[in-house]
DNA sequence: TGCCAGGCCGGGT
DNA sequence: ACCCGGCATGGC
């Protein structure tokens, strides 16, 4: 099944517009250092939970590098702790707080992809799948956030090989699909696995790909 | 009720 | 280059 095909399908088994996903990343492009603190706090993590906590810290702080640098890290650990591993999310919010004063984020994401990437990564709390979400959602720059739903999903599908890692599925994910469709993709496989394609229990039988996942045995 | 959730790090091989 | 334990709350 072609890449444009199998967007389409999902989009329309989740009725999701086109103008949905077009105005999800307006709302993020603005503010980066959001976007990178609550990728953080979504690190495994459900997403009911991360917001909690994401509401949770902004009822005490702006989130914004100054406010968060001078915050007290215990304050922080009390208002996330919803969403888990609070005590780690906490020291590390803080010091990419303290790190990306004076724009220092905005002139990271207007390098050029790789080299963004590779600056993100290097900072503490920031591994791949959080640094490709802040470059997908804040940066011109298109590439493919691999989440634990993308993995399984990616892999039970056939469209990623079984014993991948995250650099490799990334690869293969962004060779299948064409740039102008990453956040599509990457929002509609984790949409199809919270939905169907869980880690236990899949819901196969009503799965809108059921009749292409070589899992269900149907073939291509 | 044990397992999973939009991971990442540090240490060990 | 992988593999593993630790981190931790909340939901089903």
């Amino acid at each position: 099944m072609s890449p444009k095909e199998l967007i389409s399908r999902l989009q329309k088994a989740f009725e999701i517009r086109d103008e949905e996903f077009i105005a999800l990343k307006a709302s993020k492009t603005k503010n980066p250092f959001e976007v990178l603190v609550a990728t953080v706090l979504s690190q495994n993590t459900t997403d009911k939970n991360s917001f909690r906590a994401l509401n949770n810290l902004k009822k005490i702080y702006k989130i914004t590098p100054e406010a968060l640098a001078k915050a007290d890290v215990k304050e922080i650990e009390q208002a996330i702790r919803p969403a888990g591993l609070y005590r780690q999310k906490a020291r590390v919010i803080k010091e990419l707080a303290v790190n990306l004063t004076n724009g220092k984020l905005n002139k990271i994401l207007s390098m050029d992809g790789e080299s963004a990437r590779e600056v993100l990564k290097s900072l503490r709390g920031v591994g791949p799948k959080t640094a490709d979400v802040v470059l997908l959602m804040t940066a011109n720059y298109p590439t493919f956030p691999v989440d634990t739903h993308v993995m399984r999903v990616s892999k039970r599908l056939g469209l990623v090989p079984e014993d991948a890692n995250y650099e490799e599925a990334r690869r293969f994910l962004m060779e299948f699909f064409s740039p102008e469709d990453y956040l599509k993709g990457h929002l509609l496989l984790i949409k199809l696995g919270r939905t169907y394609c869980k880690a236990r229990n899949p819901k196969c039988e009503s799965c809108p790909l059921s009749d292409i996942c070589p899992k269900i045995g149907v073939r291509e």
